[in-house]
DNA sequence: CCTCTAATTGCACACGTGTGCAATTTAGGT
DNA sequence: ACCTAAATTGCACACGTGTGCAATTAGAGG
């Protein structure tokens, strides 16, 4: 390649490195015999050389899952139209997978590692620390860990759901959640509980199943066969439409009249004709934006200090709470 | 390191090849060494080295639809499990911008690339053959081209829609596919209307709008206005869904009572209640197992002539056509 | 034409690994 | 105890790139 330039090697690493000190005439000449040979840059020689390669390390689970299939999504072309390039490691089983996968993608010394679920052990965490590699977790909150973290505001969403449901003149409420008691899952469970006590009204809590439709399928199973529920939160729009399907389908409840339902994330299916749920809208737009931001942060300042950033949830009012219309828009 | 273990360089490198003629006291003497000071071999060093690198390049689009999330997912676990690193590439806008994605993921010296969605510039393509990279595409046969290609066998999913809406009285035929005329969804199309040519009866075509929910409704709401269709084969399940649920919201149809309904693929969606969609599963398992074996054959072969393979699709019998009952197992 | 400075270019080393080759140690058989 | 074969180990090179340092060239000013 440099032979067939008719240059040294140094001139050819020079001519594609922006704003090396080389002559056009040089510059021109290498492109040429580059383009005729096939030549291309060797990322692994480069990354090599200087210990750090441009790549970061994607850790998600449940891809199958609307809504993280949509992070994925807009976070790999964020990262894509930056230039850098995405590792992608979805877990499939248990903590100790998400570990050794981590391990796997250290190996290829890459710039980041961003956890879009899941919780890498504290041990991971604090290696990648180490070898100068910087961790950006979304939506689970660690404790003492040195990580970057971004989550969407669970508390308010949680608070809201409650407020709206009781507004609407339900008293008899159930929040529907899942057996993995995911930190995101658990805060918005917690914070609609409260806030419905301090407005006076209990809450019944559904904590069993997977996080998915069939989850709320069996929710729905359980407790509308024993009480006459007014009003239910689920904690994911994926729980909310299996458990407004068998709502609907199995006990003959009409929504919102009977009954109303409140979900979150607001994934693509929630606006379904079938559906037109109402729930609140976690902006994987923003999520990635912010974790783009630290990313950036990072790479400028390595040894800043942890950033913590919370992205609003926004209320996307649908059909499935009694009087409260589609028009209604409540901040 | 070497030297803390007190060992030459090259008995690390053995210690951590398998196969290797290392002596296990030298071995266990490294692995301690490499414990305590938190040592990770370098694939960045080690790829360059063999100058080819166990990554491979997962190239995908739309992410955000359900099945192609799903057999990214399948895909991915599939490679990580037998060692390989995934790099996705998840191209938004056209043909060019697949070209440049995939020439920075040649940098890195990629063992193979799988193209999941999109169809790759053949320049790109004869350049990976050059630089002995496999190419293997998922449902798009690429003529004269020397890539591997696995297909699912959409002609025979669109010819038993045709045979089974008839079958059940259908006499007013439409089928519905978008815009995008993407190979798979060409050959669906076609197969269905040539069947029913075939059993006499004529198909009004639509091929407009995205493949996507919102496609399936708008072309509910273009052709039912116009006529009385009472059967529809949609390319797709989220045309089928998008299709069914405005001529039952927006025309007041019944399904399957006034109008039978078939879809394709089987993403999770169309199983649930609301819908209980009859369609073709599409299996994602089965399309990885076909890459898998395809990509451990070019390992082996390099040089070894193109691959076909065809996978199977099934009926899934559910409840939006006519006389069709769940039970039934039409093969 | 000379001098001083700035720009360009080449050399050589480093990054961390795998492997052929030769040297050395170990095992095994009598 | 000795000889032969096998196993183990170290040396040195190659993979392709970036960069500090020195050498060379170009350019500008007098």
């Amino acid at each position: 390649m440099a032979r067939q330039a008719g240059v040294s090697r140094s001139a050819v690493s020079r001519a594609f490195t922006p704003g090396a000190s080389v002559s056009i005439e040089v510059r021109e000449r290498v492109q040429l015999a580059a383009e005729q040979l096939g030549y291309r840059v060797n990322r692994l020689a480069q990354s090599l050389n200087k210990s750090r390669s441009n790549v970061v390390g994607l850790v998600g689970a449940d891809l199958h899952q609307p809504f993280h299939a949509d992070l994925l999504a807009t976070l790999a072309s964020a990262l894509l139209a930056e230039g850098f390039q995405c590792m992608l490691l979805n877990a499939t089983n248990a903590q100790r997978d998400i570990g050794v996968l981590i391990e796997r993608v250290l190996e290829f010394r890459v710039l980041a590692i961003v956890v879009m679920a899941g919780t890498p052990p504290s041990r991971i965490v604090r290696e990648c620390r180490n070898n100068g590699v910087s961790v950006i977790v979304i939506n689970k909150p660690m404790r003492g860990l040195a990580v970057d973290t971004v989550v969407a505001d669970h508390n308010a969403g949680g608070r809201l759901a409650a407020e709206l449901l009781i507004k609407a003149g339900c008293r008899r409420l159930a929040v529907v959640s899942s057996g993995a008691k995911t930190a995101s899952l658990t805060r918005r469970l917690d914070a609609f509980c409260a806030r419905a006590a301090e407005l006076g009204v209990a809450a019944r809590v559904w904590q069993d199943g997977p996080t998915d439709y069939g989850g709320g399928r069996a929710a729905a199973l359980a407790m509308l066969a024993e009480e006459p529920l007014d009003g239910a939160f689920c904690v994911t729009d994926l729980l909310a439409l299996g458990f407004l399907d068998t709502a609907r389908t199995e006990f003959g409840r009409r929504v919102p009249e009977d009954l109303s339902v409140i979900g979150f994330d607001d994934i693509a299916q929630a606006a379904w004709a079938a559906y037109r749920l109402t729930t609140f809208r976690q902006s994987t737009e923003a999520l990635t934006a912010a974790v783009m931001t630290m990313l950036h942060r990072r790479a400028k300042t390595p040894e800043a200090p942890r950033v913590f950033a919370k992205v609003p949830v926004a209320l996307v009012a649908r059909s499935t709470v009694r009087g409260l219309a589609s028009a209604e828009a409540l901040e």
